[in-house]
Formats: C-alpha cells, structure tokens, sequence
DNA sequence: TGGTTGAGAAAAATCACACCTTTTCGAGAA
DNA sequence: TTCTCGAAAAGGTGTGATTTTTCTCAACCA
C-alpha cells in the first residue's frame, strides 16, 4: 500500500523536513524565528527543489508558514497539526516527550471508553471473533509473563476495537494508542505480569462487545482506563 | 498569524490541489486510481513544479501517494489524515457529509467530558472568569432567542473549555467542535430556543471548573454530549 | 505632525527545460 | 519455459529566468 505504512515511532530517511521538523519541535527554532530557502539549501546542501519540496511538507503540518518577502516563518506549537503521525512521533522523541506522552494517554482515555461502545454496536461478526481471541490470548501471554508477545496483542486489541466502531476519526487513533502501548512497555512502566483485573476487564470488553451489550463494553473499558489515569497520576 | 488562521470551513483559493482533495474525497476519484503529473499539469494548465507542490500537499494528507514509474495513486479512506483541517473541511463539503459530521459528533461526545475535568485541574483564573461570563452570556442570547449569537458564545465557551485543560491535542480539537456547533445552528437543528437544561448545565460546567470540582464539571458535560448524541441517533 | 503614496528591493512563487533514477515490461536469447 | 537485458515511462532533481507579492522607507501632500 502506501510506502509509509509504518507505524509513528518508525524513522524515515525524510532528510531535510525530518531534521527541521525536530528542531522546531524540539525548540531548537523558536516560534517567529525566520528562515529563508537559501539558508537552508546552503545547511542542508540541497538544491532549491528538495528544500521546498520539505518546505511543503512541514508548512502542512503546520509548522511553519512561508511569506512572500519575508521567508519561512516557524510557528508556535498551537498552531501544529499535532494529530500528524510525524509530528506526534517529533514530539515523543524531543526532550518534552513526557508532555507528549501524557497528551496521548489522556486522549486515549477520553476516547476508549465510546469507541468500546461504537464497537459492541457496529462490530462485524469476524471482528468480534477476533476480539474474543485476542482477549484470551492476552490473558494466556499475560500470565506468562511474556510481556512483549502480551504488547503486541494489547495492542492488536485495541486497534481492532478502534476500528470495529466505524469511525476512521477513531480507527486513526490506532497509531496513538500503539504509541502509548509500546512506550510504557518499553520504558519500563509494566509490572512484571499484568494485573488479573486487567485481564478480566480486557475479556469482559471483548464480551460486551461480541454480545452488543454497550454498557459492559464502555464499563470495563473504563475501568481499564481508568487504572490508566491513575499511572499518570503518579 | 499563519495565513490559514481560519476555521476548518473556510475556503482557501489553494487551486489544484484542493480541487483535486475534494475529487478524491468526493469519491469522484476512486481509491486505486491512477493520474500523473503530466495529465495535472494539463488539466490545470500549471508547470511541472505547481504541480509538484500540489501532489505533495496531498501526499501528506494522505489522500494520494506517488510511486515511480507508475504515477500518483488514489488511496482508500482509511489511509487519510482526517484530523487534518482540509481533510475535514473536505468531509465536510463532500456528499458524505452526513457521515463526517456524525463522526466529528461522536468525537466531540468522547473528549469533551474528560476536557472538562482536566479544564477543572488546569485552568488559569483568567480562563475561569471568561468561562463564567460566557455561561451567562449564553443563558442571556439563548432566552432571548438569538440564536446567531448564542452559537458564537457557544464554540467560543467550548473552544476556551478545550484549551484550559492546557493539553494541545484537546485544543487542537476546538475547530471540530466549533464546526459541529455552527453546522447545528446552520443546518436548523436547532430549537427556537436552547433548552433550559442545556443552559444550566453550561452554567454548572463553568461553576465546576471554576471551583476546580472536576466531578460537577465532568457529569455536566456529561449531560451536554448526552444529548448531543440523543440528537444524533434520531 | 501625520498620514498617504510611490519606488525599490527582497524573497517566495512560478515557469520552462534538461537531465537523473527507478521500475516495469517485453523481446529475444539460452 | 525461463532468464537477461535493454528500452520506455514516470516521477525526482537541479538550474536559470521571470513574475508576483509585500515590506520598507522615504518623499510628498494636508
């Protein structure tokens, strides 16, 4: 499909707009800071096509805008398209990746709960099925301690209900709950073996969902985010 | 400041490529489809480098992808960025609309209540005291029944709700709640008069994040997208 | 003094064109 | 039939020239 069918944290050789991209994330290039196609042909050593070809791309994500007689003008962080996979993955690698961090967990958690709800109404019956799978084998890697096997699961499972209520604006957020998923696997943030609640509250979703019942699916849904806001509390 | 300081709805003479955006979302080109640069530089009458420009705007709204010797692919739905103002201003525009303002809706349904409790934790006292006067100001427009003006105060209570909560993903969701809330009002969803309920429980959210109650502020939104999505299943 | 107008210049936007690179596909050889 | 190799197609890149916008600043009028 399409080339970058990779997933946020994925680094592509992008050159120029990946590296100016992280430095106004980063805040390297403060907002208002102005720059010229000329300067950055001569820092990057790229003819006047490819830096304006990465021009496009980062004034579209927002990131800066250009004007006639004045030049490339960097733009401040409100004006970001923040829910761009490439500037989500920027700012989860920059130094405020924690504020990054906590932004997606906190949208994760506003959203589940109605996604699990949208999916015990609009899933189809090969996506309940595989809810179902995905719930028990979560809970068989998770009581094994296989922590890693248990991530991609929880994740598979997560997106699959994401997608299972039929709205792309949900579907989209795959990525970001991939995101969050991985990075608390890989930073460490899991106990040694998933809570049994968690387990439980994972199953009981996938049944809510696969018998259409909503209140079960957004109820226990909930609970696991909840347990979500209580991390970040911490 | 960014030239595009404008809302999701507004049109923007961007030339071909939002012409070319709406054709793909229209589905007047279907996914799979295949143009090249060549047949764009014709049918627009711009040189090799518009066009260039162009295509690449698109590509990073994920609504084509180009690939050599081949020309530029239409993608399916599922591959765009639909949080990306054009793309929603788009949705919007196509005869899908109906759809796209459902799934805006459900969006908003999902965050605002968690924005409301997080506005509660993190709103400065300015925030608190604009939020305040705009409560009343809507109950006042709304009794007399300008429903004009209650609509701008109303995107603009949300709007200052969503940014209190001081997470830019939540803020940066202002423009779809705002083009929800005027599309109500323009497409007569409205009633004569905002329902007193709906009145009191804007004046109970700006009372609880004023009072840093983050349950008061949380049920009364609740209650808010409550009937939002009431609205919707008719 | 103060606002308006106009000339000049800076920088992006566009155009045109030549050339490079990758990918595909078919013809012909093994 | 399969493999190889070459041609063609399409996007990618580099460059110079030209156009358009708009900022600056100074001159000019009220």
């Amino acid at each position: 499909m399409a080339p970058q069918a990779n997933g946020i944290a994925a680094v592509r050789p992008e050159g120029m707009s990946a590296a100016l991209g992280r430095e106004i994330i980063g805040g390297t290039l403060q907002p208002g800071e102005i720059l010229t196609l000329d300067s950055l042909q001569g820092r990057f050593g790229v003819s006047r096509t490819v830096a304006r070809d990465g021009v496009k791309v980062l004034e579209s994500l927002g990131l800066l805008y250009s004007k006639r007689r004045v030049g490339l003008v960097v733009t401040a962080e409100d004006q970001w398209n923040v829910y761009a996979p490439s500037v989500i993955a920027w700012r989860l690698e920059s130094e405020h990746s924690r504020k990054a961090y906590v932004e997606l967990s906190q949208l994760r958690i506003a959203v589940e709960p109605e996604a699990a709800e949208l999916a015990a109404q609009h899933r189809s019956e090969e996506q309940m099925e595989e809810l179902l799978a995905l719930a028990s084998k979560m809970r068989r890697l998770g009581e094994a301690g296989r922590l890693e096997e248990f991530m991609v699961a929880d994740v598979a499972f997560h997106r699959l209900l994401l997608e299972a209520g039929g709205n792309t604006m949900f579907t989209a957020l795959g990525d970001v709950v991939a995101e969050v998923l991985t990075g608390r696997t890989h930073h460490g943030l899991m106990p040694e073996r998933p809570k049994p609640e968690a387990l439980d509250a994972h199953d009981a979703v996938a049944r809510g969902i696969a018998q259409q019942d909503t209140r079960t699916a957004r109820e226990n849904m909930q609970l696991l985010v909840d347990e979500v806001r209580r991390a970040l509390e911490e």
